[in-house]
DNA sequence: ATACCACTTACAGCTTTTGTAAGGTAACCA
DNA sequence: TGGTTACCTTACAAAAGCTGTAAGTGGTAT
């Protein structure tokens, strides 16, 4: 069952649209403390969010903007602004779809019901700015190019992509790729740290692995913090 | 530079059309052979094609269906029929956006750039029906599941799945796969034919291939001939 | 200066993939 | 019904790719 996130400040509104989800199917939360939205969907984990763009406090578009450069599920911009140029800015930053309210839930619904079988083909997608992962065969897609990195180096980088903007400490990255922190050779790690820089700058990923002497490794750079 | 397919009947708004592409820097090609839109769509392998769905002879609600079983590049629908139950249908027949004319050339181009964004990441995507498979990574996908093919295998399912609905025959295949229909031992390919039934039956996929007796190979079921 | 941390290359064992060989099963035809 | 052809399957060994160990180099902080 697909798990759809509801953004909505007005209170009715979004019992109404987590309504119309249930009806439909689907498990459907709303989110309410504006402050930590971000974090809340990043721990939720939906499949899709609803996103209101008029939020107390914060910035809608703000908020999607930062969203589509971490998350990988689709984001469906639903707002009272109806201009063409609300809608530009909606898409221009990375939004999936944009309605306006009033809404009719069958129109809602079926644009939903959409976005989830498209993004159905590339849920296996780690995304971090304009990096792309493929978790199951760990294929590393940066603009045109790609190549299929082998599973030890694919795991660190998959790690490394999770835990950004984070300084990922080599115990963490032991567990997370060998499972446990008890390594016999820290050696291993770094050749292994050695490969997949060779890897990426196979695909003009060059320097974006730093090593934080002490603490660990870190992604940096416009490749991975820019939005798409 | 992307390539987009527009397929309209009205010879003034598809050239306005054309032109609005082209200045946004798109290479934008019309259709008017209305009677095989389907067999030069495939010809042309677009990037995104725009659709009126009021083709004269043919139903474009017909066509959006057939194409989307086949063809991995989005589709957008433009058309004057404007009632919620028209675009209900086109959503619900696999097409990726539904607009109404007259539309702001704007909108037209911001929702195009949106789909070109979002396909970027699997136009290595090859579809046919319900199964997926990535050309880089071999990668198959059926409902739920997946599995990764070794490169002989992929290329064996690629061939079959491009071809598709033809019967592929032996010769067809060795050029195919190992780029000489001089081939020293036939075992080979079906041995690898062997070796492709049985990861595919990994993930329910069984039967789907068929031998023609002395003809060649062909893809068959409700697996690969169903819309999305 | 020296200890420590990080990086790189070479190599050998292991796993996966690939083609060969050989034997079996199913369809077609006299 | 028996024989022929086409197709299928399993087992094995060579080749390719992946992984960890070893050993040595280079850089940084105190």
């Amino acid at each position: 069952m697909f798990k759809i996130a509801v953004v909505e400040d007005d209170v009715y509104l979004r019992d109404e649209l987590i309504q119309t989800f249930h009806k439909a199917g689907y498990a459907a939360f709303g989110i309410s403390e504006f402050e930590h939205v971000e974090e809340e969907l990043c721990g939720l984990k939906p499949d899709l969010a609803v996103l209101d763009v008029n939020l107390p406090g914060k910035s809608g578009y703000d908020l999607c903007k930062n969203l589509k450069a971490k998350v990988s599920f689709p984001i469906l911009i639903l707002t009272a602004r109806d201009t063409l140029s609300d809608e530009l800015t909606a898409l221009g930053l990375g939004a999936d779809d944009f309605l306006t309210k009033p809404c009719h839930p069958d129109r809602l619904l079926a644009r939903v019901e959409r976005l989830l079988k498209t993004y159905d083909k590339i849920k296996s997608m780690l995304q971090l700015g304009k990096v792309f992962l493929d978790t199951d065969t760990y294929k590393l897609v940066f603009r045109d190019k790609h190549v299929v990195l082998a599973e030890t180096e694919g795991k660190i980088m998959r790690t490394l992509m999770e835990r950004h903007p984070a300084i990922v400490s080599k115990s963490e990255l032991f567990s997370a790729v060998w499972g446990t922190e008890e390594f016999v050779d820290e050696n291993i790690l770094q050749v292994n740290m050695s490969r997949l820089r060779k890897s990426l700058s196979q695909i003009n990923l060059c320097d974006i692995i730093q090593n934080v002497r002490g603490q660990g490794y870190v992604l940096k750079g416009q490749e991975v913090e820019d939005i798409v």
